[in-house]
DNA sequence: TGAAAAATAGGGGAATACCCCTAGACGGTC
DNA sequence: GACCGTCTAGGGGTATTCCCCTATTTTTCA
Protein backbone atom coordinates (compact mmCIF):
# COMPACT_ATOMS: atom_id res chain seq x y z
CA UNK A 1 0.00 0.00 0.00
CA UNK A 2 1.47 3.79 -1.09
CA UNK A 3 2.18 6.29 1.62
CA UNK A 4 -0.59 8.88 1.26
CA UNK A 5 0.96 12.03 1.50
CA UNK A 6 -0.22 15.83 1.76
CA UNK A 7 1.54 18.86 0.38
CA UNK A 8 1.10 22.27 1.79
CA UNK A 9 3.08 25.09 -0.21
CA UNK A 10 2.18 28.62 -1.36
CA UNK A 11 3.74 28.05 -4.58
CA UNK A 12 1.62 25.86 -7.20
CA UNK A 13 5.03 25.53 -9.18
CA UNK A 14 6.60 24.06 -5.89
CA UNK A 15 3.30 21.79 -5.32
CA UNK A 16 2.96 20.39 -9.16
CA UNK A 17 7.18 19.52 -8.90
CA UNK A 18 7.14 17.81 -5.51
CA UNK A 19 3.62 15.67 -6.46
CA UNK A 20 5.39 14.75 -9.91
CA UNK A 21 8.60 13.99 -7.89
CA UNK A 22 6.07 11.76 -5.44
CA UNK A 23 3.96 10.08 -7.73
CA UNK A 24 6.78 8.52 -9.98
CA UNK A 25 8.36 7.49 -6.91
CA UNK A 26 5.19 5.41 -6.27
CA UNK A 27 3.77 7.98 -3.34
CA UNK A 28 0.35 9.04 -3.40
CA UNK A 29 -0.72 12.39 -3.36
CA UNK A 30 -3.90 13.21 -0.95
CA UNK A 31 -4.24 16.58 -0.73
CA UNK A 32 -2.58 19.70 -2.17
CA UNK A 33 -2.74 23.61 -0.20
CA UNK A 34 -1.77 27.09 -0.94
CA UNK A 35 -2.26 28.06 2.28
CA UNK A 36 -2.75 26.94 6.00
CA UNK A 37 -6.67 27.05 6.38
CA UNK A 38 -7.21 24.94 3.16
CA UNK A 39 -4.57 22.34 4.30
CA UNK A 40 -6.09 21.54 7.53
CA UNK A 41 -9.38 21.63 5.83
CA UNK A 42 -8.03 19.38 3.47
CA UNK A 43 -6.77 17.10 6.19
CA UNK A 44 -8.13 13.67 6.95
CA UNK A 45 -7.43 11.25 9.02
CA UNK A 46 -6.10 9.04 6.10
CA UNK A 47 -2.91 11.39 5.82
CA UNK A 48 0.21 9.34 6.53
CA UNK A 49 2.39 12.41 6.07
CA UNK A 50 2.23 16.15 5.08
CA UNK A 51 5.25 17.90 3.51
CA UNK A 52 4.80 21.65 4.26
CA UNK A 53 6.47 24.87 3.37
CA UNK A 54 7.35 27.17 7.03
CA UNK A 55 6.72 30.86 5.47
CA UNK A 56 2.69 30.43 4.62
CA UNK A 57 0.29 33.71 3.33
CA UNK A 58 -1.90 33.00 6.69
CA UNK A 59 0.68 31.63 9.21
CA UNK A 60 3.79 29.48 9.28
CA UNK A 61 4.56 25.94 9.24
CA UNK A 62 5.19 25.82 12.97
CA UNK A 63 1.69 26.62 14.15
CA UNK A 64 0.44 23.89 10.95
CA UNK A 65 2.36 21.31 12.82
CA UNK A 66 1.49 22.22 16.26
CA UNK A 67 -2.41 22.16 15.06
CA UNK A 68 -2.19 18.84 12.76
CA UNK A 69 -0.43 16.82 15.87
CA UNK A 70 -3.29 17.88 17.97
CA UNK A 71 -5.65 16.53 15.68
CA UNK A 72 -4.25 13.78 13.96
CA UNK A 73 -1.21 12.83 16.15
CA UNK A 74 -0.53 9.45 13.77
CA UNK A 75 0.44 11.98 10.80
CA UNK A 76 3.85 12.46 10.19
CA UNK A 77 5.51 15.99 9.49
CA UNK A 78 8.70 16.91 7.11
CA UNK A 79 9.41 20.38 6.48
CA UNK A 80 10.27 21.82 2.98
CA UNK A 81 11.58 24.79 2.94
CA UNK A 82 14.68 27.02 2.00
CA UNK A 83 16.77 27.52 5.19
CA UNK A 84 17.04 30.60 6.89
CA UNK A 85 17.94 29.84 9.97
CA UNK A 86 18.58 26.63 12.77
CA UNK A 87 15.40 27.91 15.18
CA UNK A 88 13.50 27.85 12.47
CA UNK A 89 14.14 24.03 12.32
CA UNK A 90 14.48 23.34 15.85
CA UNK A 91 10.57 24.85 16.66
CA UNK A 92 9.43 22.57 13.90
CA UNK A 93 10.23 19.49 15.68
CA UNK A 94 9.34 21.39 18.75
CA UNK A 95 6.08 21.16 17.03
CA UNK A 96 5.73 17.83 16.03
CA UNK A 97 7.57 17.74 12.67
CA UNK A 98 10.03 14.22 12.30
CA UNK A 99 12.15 15.98 9.01
CA UNK A 100 13.10 18.55 7.52
CA UNK A 101 14.27 18.98 3.80
CA UNK A 102 15.99 21.62 1.66
CA UNK A 103 13.63 22.72 -1.43
CA UNK A 104 17.21 23.37 -3.11
CA UNK A 105 18.43 19.80 -2.32
CA UNK A 106 17.70 17.15 -5.11
CA UNK A 107 15.28 14.10 -5.51
CA UNK A 108 16.97 11.82 -3.23
CA UNK A 109 17.55 13.58 -0.20
CA UNK A 110 14.07 13.74 -0.22
CA UNK A 111 12.90 10.44 -0.90
CA UNK A 112 15.58 9.51 1.60
CA UNK A 113 13.88 11.84 4.64
CA UNK A 114 10.22 10.06 4.08
CA UNK A 115 11.77 6.90 4.18
CA UNK A 116 14.13 7.93 7.64
CA UNK A 117 10.29 9.48 8.70
CA UNK A 118 8.03 6.60 7.80
CA UNK A 119 10.30 4.27 9.68
CA UNK A 120 9.96 6.19 12.96
CA UNK A 121 13.43 8.43 12.36
CA UNK A 122 14.03 12.03 12.80
CA UNK A 123 15.88 12.82 10.07
CA UNK A 124 17.32 16.40 8.81
CA UNK A 125 18.90 17.45 5.16
CA UNK A 126 22.59 16.40 5.35
CA UNK A 127 23.14 20.17 4.04
CA UNK A 128 21.97 21.60 7.38
CA UNK A 129 22.45 18.64 9.79
CA UNK A 130 25.52 19.66 10.93
CA UNK A 131 24.60 23.58 11.82
CA UNK A 132 21.43 22.39 13.22
CA UNK A 133 22.97 19.87 15.58
CA UNK A 134 25.60 21.67 16.93
CA UNK A 135 23.80 25.25 17.14
CA UNK A 136 25.97 27.16 14.91
CA UNK A 137 28.44 28.02 12.39
CA UNK A 138 31.16 25.18 13.62
CA UNK A 139 33.75 25.89 11.25
CA UNK A 140 36.59 27.91 12.42
CA UNK A 141 34.61 28.55 15.67
CA UNK A 142 37.28 27.16 18.58
CA UNK A 143 40.31 29.98 18.09
CA UNK A 144 39.71 31.06 21.20
CA UNK A 145 41.19 29.31 24.49
CA UNK A 146 39.93 29.68 28.09
CA UNK A 147 41.84 28.64 30.76
CA UNK A 148 40.09 26.44 33.30
CA UNK A 149 39.62 28.73 35.77
CA UNK A 150 38.12 31.20 32.90
CA UNK A 151 35.73 28.43 31.78
CA UNK A 152 35.07 27.83 35.59
CA UNK A 153 33.91 31.24 36.12
CA UNK A 154 32.27 31.96 33.03
CA UNK A 155 29.78 29.14 34.04
CA UNK A 156 28.74 30.61 36.94
CA UNK A 157 28.42 33.82 35.44
CA UNK A 158 25.97 32.35 32.48
CA UNK A 159 23.88 30.98 35.80
CA UNK A 160 23.58 34.45 37.20
CA UNK A 161 25.05 34.62 39.49
CA UNK A 162 27.24 37.89 40.26
CA UNK A 163 31.39 38.68 40.76
CA UNK A 164 30.75 38.64 45.03
CA UNK A 165 28.53 35.27 44.90
CA UNK A 166 31.52 33.64 42.61
CA UNK A 167 33.97 34.85 44.47
CA UNK A 168 32.33 33.01 47.68
CA UNK A 169 31.65 30.04 45.66
CA UNK A 170 35.45 30.05 44.41
CA UNK A 171 36.76 31.68 47.60
CA UNK A 172 38.25 34.51 45.60
CA UNK A 173 38.54 37.61 46.17
CA UNK A 174 36.21 39.92 44.08
CA UNK A 175 38.61 41.81 42.32
CA UNK A 176 39.83 38.21 41.03
CA UNK A 177 37.02 37.11 39.93
CA UNK A 178 36.38 40.49 38.09
CA UNK A 179 39.69 40.64 36.31
CA UNK A 180 39.31 36.70 35.23
CA UNK A 181 35.70 38.04 33.27
CA UNK A 182 37.53 41.52 32.60
CA UNK A 183 39.62 38.84 30.24
CA UNK A 184 37.39 36.84 28.83
CA UNK A 185 35.46 40.57 27.63
CA UNK A 186 38.59 41.04 25.87
CA UNK A 187 39.64 37.50 24.90
CA UNK A 188 35.75 36.90 23.05
CA UNK A 189 35.30 40.71 21.82
CA UNK A 190 32.53 41.03 24.30
CA UNK A 191 30.71 44.23 26.01
CA UNK A 192 29.52 43.19 28.70
CA UNK A 193 28.33 39.45 30.00
CA UNK A 194 25.20 39.76 28.32
CA UNK A 195 27.08 39.20 25.03
CA UNK A 196 30.01 37.62 26.55
CA UNK A 197 27.21 34.49 27.13
CA UNK A 198 25.63 35.08 23.73
CA UNK A 199 29.58 34.58 22.10
CA UNK A 200 30.36 32.04 24.48
CA UNK A 201 27.13 29.93 23.67
CA UNK A 202 27.88 30.68 19.92
CA UNK A 203 31.71 29.23 20.16
CA UNK A 204 30.61 26.37 21.91
CA UNK A 205 32.26 27.35 24.87
CA UNK A 206 29.18 26.66 27.33
CA UNK B 1 35.58 -4.16 0.46
CA UNK B 2 34.51 -3.94 4.09
CA UNK B 3 34.36 -0.98 6.38
CA UNK B 4 37.52 -1.12 8.27
CA UNK B 5 36.61 0.32 11.62
CA UNK B 6 38.38 1.32 15.21
CA UNK B 7 36.97 0.80 18.66
CA UNK B 8 37.88 3.23 21.71
CA UNK B 9 35.92 2.00 25.12
CA UNK B 10 38.01 1.66 28.27
CA UNK B 11 35.50 -1.50 29.08
CA UNK B 12 36.62 -4.46 27.79
CA UNK B 13 33.27 -5.83 28.08
CA UNK B 14 32.08 -3.47 25.60
CA UNK B 15 34.83 -3.49 23.08
CA UNK B 16 34.00 -6.99 22.67
CA UNK B 17 30.78 -7.07 22.23
CA UNK B 18 31.06 -4.74 19.64
CA UNK B 19 33.55 -6.66 17.84
CA UNK B 20 31.77 -9.53 17.82
CA UNK B 21 28.40 -7.69 16.67
CA UNK B 22 30.66 -5.47 13.78
CA UNK B 23 32.54 -8.91 12.91
CA UNK B 24 29.04 -10.87 12.36
CA UNK B 25 28.12 -8.29 10.21
CA UNK B 26 30.47 -8.19 8.15
CA UNK B 27 33.00 -5.69 9.08
CA UNK B 28 36.33 -5.45 9.42
CA UNK B 29 37.79 -4.67 13.62
CA UNK B 30 41.16 -3.09 12.38
CA UNK B 31 42.05 -2.04 16.15
CA UNK B 32 40.92 -1.35 19.81
CA UNK B 33 41.88 0.30 22.44
CA UNK B 34 41.13 1.02 26.07
CA UNK B 35 42.60 4.78 26.52
CA UNK B 36 42.83 7.78 24.71
CA UNK B 37 46.57 7.82 23.72
CA UNK B 38 47.00 4.17 22.77
CA UNK B 39 43.66 4.88 19.97
CA UNK B 40 45.90 7.56 19.06
CA UNK B 41 48.83 5.16 18.51
CA UNK B 42 46.88 2.45 17.08
CA UNK B 43 45.23 4.70 14.41
CA UNK B 44 46.17 4.26 11.22
CA UNK B 45 45.56 6.11 7.47
CA UNK B 46 43.34 2.86 6.47
CA UNK B 47 40.79 3.40 9.39
CA UNK B 48 37.65 4.18 7.38
CA UNK B 49 35.15 4.81 11.04
CA UNK B 50 35.60 4.82 14.61
CA UNK B 51 33.44 4.11 17.43
CA UNK B 52 34.15 6.28 20.20
CA UNK B 53 33.47 6.36 24.01
CA UNK B 54 33.01 9.86 25.43
CA UNK B 55 34.69 8.59 29.20
CA UNK B 56 38.25 7.68 28.86
CA UNK B 57 40.17 7.45 31.63
CA UNK B 58 42.65 9.31 30.20
CA UNK B 59 40.44 12.47 28.63
CA UNK B 60 37.12 12.39 26.63
CA UNK B 61 35.78 11.62 23.05
CA UNK B 62 35.84 15.17 22.14
CA UNK B 63 39.62 16.20 22.19
CA UNK B 64 39.93 12.17 20.74
CA UNK B 65 38.01 13.63 17.56
CA UNK B 66 39.62 16.70 17.41
CA UNK B 67 42.91 15.06 17.30
CA UNK B 68 41.74 12.10 14.68
CA UNK B 69 40.05 15.20 12.58
CA UNK B 70 43.86 16.96 12.62
CA UNK B 71 45.41 14.01 11.36
CA UNK B 72 43.17 12.13 9.40
CA UNK B 73 40.52 13.94 8.05
CA UNK B 74 38.68 11.39 5.74
CA UNK B 75 38.45 9.14 9.09
CA UNK B 76 34.88 9.27 10.42
CA UNK B 77 33.77 9.04 13.96
CA UNK B 78 30.73 7.71 15.85
CA UNK B 79 30.19 8.77 19.28
CA UNK B 80 29.36 5.35 21.38
CA UNK B 81 28.03 6.19 24.93
CA UNK B 82 25.22 6.35 27.39
CA UNK B 83 23.59 9.65 27.47
CA UNK B 84 23.93 12.42 29.64
CA UNK B 85 23.68 15.40 28.16
CA UNK B 86 22.62 16.92 24.78
CA UNK B 87 25.89 19.45 24.86
CA UNK B 88 27.83 16.35 24.83
CA UNK B 89 27.02 15.19 21.51
CA UNK B 90 26.62 18.34 20.13
CA UNK B 91 30.62 18.83 21.10
CA UNK B 92 30.46 15.43 19.58
CA UNK B 93 29.73 16.82 16.47
CA UNK B 94 31.12 20.22 16.50
CA UNK B 95 34.17 18.41 16.84
CA UNK B 96 34.18 16.12 14.06
CA UNK B 97 31.48 13.42 14.65
CA UNK B 98 29.18 12.25 12.34
CA UNK B 99 26.81 10.18 14.43
CA UNK B 100 25.80 8.94 17.83
CA UNK B 101 24.41 6.44 19.12
CA UNK B 102 23.58 4.71 23.14
CA UNK B 103 25.12 2.14 24.48
CA UNK B 104 21.41 0.78 25.70
CA UNK B 105 20.11 0.35 21.71
CA UNK B 106 20.14 -2.49 20.09
CA UNK B 107 22.24 -3.64 17.17
CA UNK B 108 20.16 -2.68 14.28
CA UNK B 109 20.32 1.23 15.20
CA UNK B 110 24.37 1.08 15.61
CA UNK B 111 24.11 -0.28 12.08
CA UNK B 112 21.67 1.71 10.69
CA UNK B 113 24.00 4.98 12.11
CA UNK B 114 26.62 3.36 10.82
CA UNK B 115 24.98 3.00 7.08
CA UNK B 116 23.70 6.62 7.12
CA UNK B 117 27.69 8.24 8.24
CA UNK B 118 29.10 5.99 5.52
CA UNK B 119 27.23 7.95 2.75
CA UNK B 120 27.83 11.17 4.08
CA UNK B 121 25.38 11.53 6.14
CA UNK B 122 25.12 12.67 9.82
CA UNK B 123 23.10 10.32 12.03
CA UNK B 124 21.88 10.49 16.10
CA UNK B 125 20.12 7.49 18.30
CA UNK B 126 16.37 8.28 17.58
CA UNK B 127 16.22 7.84 21.59
CA UNK B 128 18.06 11.06 21.71
CA UNK B 129 17.51 12.94 18.21
CA UNK B 130 14.77 14.51 19.25
CA UNK B 131 16.49 15.95 22.45
CA UNK B 132 19.51 16.72 20.58
CA UNK B 133 17.61 19.10 17.58
CA UNK B 134 15.62 20.81 19.62
CA UNK B 135 17.74 21.50 22.41
CA UNK B 136 16.06 20.53 25.42
CA UNK B 137 13.15 18.46 26.95
CA UNK B 138 10.66 19.98 24.19
CA UNK B 139 7.64 19.27 26.54
CA UNK B 140 6.48 21.46 28.20
CA UNK B 141 9.78 23.88 27.63
CA UNK B 142 7.81 26.26 25.30
CA UNK B 143 5.16 27.76 27.95
CA UNK B 144 7.36 30.89 27.77
CA UNK B 145 6.06 33.02 25.62
CA UNK B 146 7.91 36.61 25.21
CA UNK B 147 5.73 39.13 23.32
CA UNK B 148 7.54 40.38 20.28
CA UNK B 149 8.79 44.16 21.97
CA UNK B 150 10.27 41.63 24.55
CA UNK B 151 11.67 39.40 21.60
CA UNK B 152 13.25 42.36 20.36
CA UNK B 153 15.30 43.67 23.15
CA UNK B 154 16.12 40.26 24.41
CA UNK B 155 18.16 40.04 20.95
CA UNK B 156 19.70 43.28 21.32
CA UNK B 157 20.62 42.62 25.05
CA UNK B 158 22.35 39.11 23.32
CA UNK B 159 24.15 41.04 21.41
CA UNK B 160 25.80 43.88 24.20
CA UNK B 161 23.74 46.32 23.81
CA UNK B 162 22.95 48.58 27.28
CA UNK B 163 19.72 49.10 28.48
CA UNK B 164 20.28 53.51 26.96
CA UNK B 165 22.10 52.15 23.87
CA UNK B 166 18.66 50.13 22.56
CA UNK B 167 16.64 52.79 23.97
CA UNK B 168 18.21 55.27 21.17
CA UNK B 169 17.94 52.58 18.77
CA UNK B 170 14.26 51.69 19.47
CA UNK B 171 13.69 55.18 20.07
CA UNK B 172 12.87 54.38 23.51
CA UNK B 173 13.04 55.71 27.04
CA UNK B 174 15.39 53.95 28.91
CA UNK B 175 13.05 53.42 31.82
CA UNK B 176 11.19 51.80 29.06
CA UNK B 177 13.94 49.55 28.02
CA UNK B 178 14.34 48.56 31.73
CA UNK B 179 10.97 47.49 31.90
CA UNK B 180 10.83 45.14 29.57
CA UNK B 181 14.50 43.70 30.99
CA UNK B 182 12.78 43.27 34.23
CA UNK B 183 9.87 41.43 32.91
CA UNK B 184 12.02 39.18 30.89
CA UNK B 185 13.81 38.48 34.28
CA UNK B 186 10.61 37.37 35.93
CA UNK B 187 9.18 35.59 32.94
CA UNK B 188 12.25 33.43 33.19
CA UNK B 189 13.31 33.56 36.49
CA UNK B 190 16.38 34.94 35.71
CA UNK B 191 18.72 36.95 38.23
CA UNK B 192 20.74 38.70 35.65
CA UNK B 193 20.48 39.59 31.99
CA UNK B 194 23.73 37.18 31.54
CA UNK B 195 21.39 34.48 32.96
CA UNK B 196 18.66 35.20 31.04
CA UNK B 197 20.59 34.89 28.00
CA UNK B 198 21.68 31.71 29.16
CA UNK B 199 18.07 30.49 29.77
CA UNK B 200 16.88 32.51 26.40
CA UNK B 201 19.52 29.71 24.75
CA UNK B 202 18.63 27.05 26.18
CA UNK B 203 15.05 27.79 25.85
CA UNK B 204 15.59 28.37 21.88
CA UNK B 205 14.42 32.09 22.54
CA UNK B 206 17.58 33.54 20.63
C1' DT C 1 66.11 26.65 34.87
C1' DG C 2 64.29 30.59 32.95
C1' DA C 3 60.62 32.97 30.59
C1' DA C 4 55.75 33.18 29.65
C1' DA C 5 51.16 32.53 31.00
C1' DA C 6 47.86 32.21 34.51
C1' DA C 7 46.00 33.22 38.89
C1' DT C 8 45.84 36.03 42.55
C1' DA C 9 44.53 40.76 44.67
C1' DG C 10 44.23 45.55 45.43
C1' DG C 11 42.57 51.14 44.79
C1' DG C 12 39.46 54.18 42.79
C1' DG C 13 35.73 56.05 39.95
C1' DA C 14 32.06 56.54 36.36
C1' DA C 15 28.38 54.03 34.21
C1' DT C 16 25.01 50.79 34.38
C1' DA C 17 22.09 47.33 36.23
C1' DC C 18 18.82 46.20 39.35
C1' DC C 19 15.07 46.98 42.57
C1' DC C 20 11.21 49.34 44.70
C1' DC C 21 7.23 52.19 43.51
C1' DT C 22 3.46 54.49 40.37
C1' DA C 23 0.71 55.38 36.09
C1' DG C 24 -1.31 56.64 31.52
C1' DA C 25 -2.49 54.79 26.75
C1' DC C 26 -3.92 51.31 23.79
C1' DG C 27 -5.88 46.96 21.87
C1' DG C 28 -8.38 42.85 22.39
C1' DT C 29 -11.95 40.09 24.91
C1' DC C 30 -15.66 38.35 27.96
C1' DG D 1 -18.25 48.72 29.70
C1' DA D 2 -14.83 46.56 32.38
C1' DC D 3 -10.90 43.78 32.51
C1' DC D 4 -6.36 42.13 31.04
C1' DG D 5 -1.95 42.32 28.84
C1' DT D 6 1.27 45.16 26.58
C1' DC D 7 3.84 49.20 25.86
C1' DT D 8 5.13 53.22 27.49
C1' DA D 9 7.63 56.27 31.13
C1' DG D 10 8.82 58.34 35.28
C1' DG D 11 11.32 58.98 40.47
C1' DG D 12 14.71 57.35 43.49
C1' DG D 13 18.08 54.41 45.71
C1' DT D 14 21.54 50.59 46.20
C1' DA D 15 24.39 47.11 44.05
C1' DT D 16 27.20 45.79 40.48
C1' DT D 17 29.66 46.16 36.44
C1' DC D 18 33.16 47.98 33.89
C1' DC D 19 37.20 50.65 33.25
C1' DC D 20 41.77 52.52 34.43
C1' DC D 21 45.98 51.28 37.03
C1' DT D 22 49.67 48.21 39.64
C1' DA D 23 51.77 43.91 41.63
C1' DT D 24 52.90 39.35 43.80
C1' DT D 25 52.69 34.37 43.51
C1' DT D 26 51.99 30.05 41.10
C1' DT D 27 51.91 27.12 37.20
C1' DT D 28 53.30 25.67 32.83
C1' DC D 29 56.30 24.57 29.35
C1' DA D 30 60.18 24.79 26.31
Amino acid sequence: MSLKIGILDDHPVVVEGVRSLLERNGFQVLWTAQDLRSALNNLRADTDLVLTDIQLPDGDGMQFCKEVKKRFPHVLLIGFSSFHDGSFVRNMFRNGASGYVLKESGEEVLLHVITEVVQGRNAIDPKISEYVITGGPGAETNRIVLTRREKEILQLLADGLSSKEIGDKLFLSVKTVEAHRTNMLLKLDASNVAHLIKIAYEKALI
